[in-house]
DNA sequence: ATTATTTTTTAGACTATTCTAAATTAATTA
DNA sequence: TAATTAATTTAGAATAGTCTAAAAAATAAT
């Protein structure tokens, strides 16, 4: 059985093996859990000692098949309970994440299972990331970023990368939604920024930092 | 903000002291919590210190008006959870209580309103146990018990004051369910067990131990 | 290639919670 | 009332997780 810390840690280190690449830093970690290097240092030896982390020392870390799997399910709770706090209780998208945060760590194999199928299976929590099943498989995360595009590109948004409060909120307030057919109008090299149509609304200026956390599918 | 540990010792503190009277004795915190006693005195220090719990060494605590509320509003989320659990994910009266116990510590006063509101502000959990309000107020617990009654009462089952597993298992093997109608038939001294019959059923004996946790309304 | 900088690790300390064992207080009994 | 027993508290140690500060390794810069 796992803490809820060691829980964090693992969710962690699996969403930046996924992101940023095979090999996760210790300031990294460090960093995405809010704590000092020095304390992931230490986690990090934990989780290797137990198998579930491949760790060698001043190289970084990265999950094994069974820390994958761990993380997985973590992962697999949240999304569904960020569902059912959407779906059921009325959250906004971007009012779920503390919650889930703290849902995902209660443990009950039949909690969950009966969850799901309340929820009827979905396939996708509310910010687009897919739901991983039972087994800890998950369908492939999108590959493109808005910031890949070139001016006259059309595409699909699919998901946020940044699930924090601050961008969801962004998000909404400049009437970017799931499923939104977004036109790249203009790139504008000095900063990075984009102009673009939402669902063929006038044009307006995204930063670049925003388009790089966009998921879309080209049309 | 309380840690899920200083939240359990005060929602047994506060069941003790109102099922076995006011002054709740070190061993008796201990013995409910599964801990030893030396355990129990420290945390019974710290909370008193921060006010929760009125203490006098080698006497025994009680909770303080702010201590009821704080385990009035952990009993609050236990017993919603329950009949969320029971009502729209199908676990049987039986099954919810390890789960609750977990869900109770997740800390969102979002959260319970809007579960409150989607169950239809509930009265009562699955036990029979009333569910204190946002305020919390709580209905007074029934005051008889099966164990009180003599041969020839009948009685409507209002709540198990034992919610073990093992206890709400056998009540539902004897067919006792809430709501159900019992007659006393008989009672035999040299055990202290009962006959009973139940909505009508063939008479059937009960133990002291049985009659004693089953709280009734006297027809 | 030798210094400077950054990253990572170790060492040592702190808090929360638990435990065992020993000491103290209260309750019971003779 | 004195002696025995039972309950409670203190003392000291263990584990999980965190921190700061210092040491060690890796990387970058001159």
């Amino acid at each position: 059985m796992l803490t809820q810390t060691e829980e964090n840690y693992l969710k962690a280190i699996y969403n930046l093996s996924v992101s940023e690449g095979e090999i996760v830093s210790t300031n990294a970690v460090a960093d995405a859990i809010n704590t000092k290097a020095a304390s992931a240092t230490v986690m990090v030896q934990r989780l290797s000692k137990k198998g579930l982390l491949t760790y060698h020392r001043y190289q970084g870390v990265s999950p094994t098949p069974k820390g994958e799997k761990a993380a997985l399910n973590v992962i697999r709770k949240h999304r569904l309970w960020e569902v059912f706090l959407v779906q059921k209780l009325k959250f906004k998208w971007d009012e779920v994440h503390d919650v889930a945060e703290q849902l995902e760590h209660v443990n009950s194999a039949m909690l969950i299972e009966e969850l799901d199928r309340y929820l009827g299976y979905p396939k996708y929590d509310p910010h687009g990331d897919p739901i991983p099943n039972a087994k800890g498989e998950i369908e492939a995360t999108p590959s493109f970023t808005l910031s890949m595009l070139n001016p006259g590109d059309e595409c699909k948004v699919i998901s946020a990368k940044d699930s924090s409060t601050s961008f969801l909120n962004y998000l909404d307030k400049v009437k970017i939604s799931l499923g939104a057919q977004v036109c790249v109008m203009d790139h504008f090299d000095f900063d990075d920024s984009y102009s673009v149509s939402v669902d063929g609304s006038s044009p307006f200026t995204i930063s670049k930092k925003a388009a790089e956390n966009i998921y879309v599918e080209k049309l």
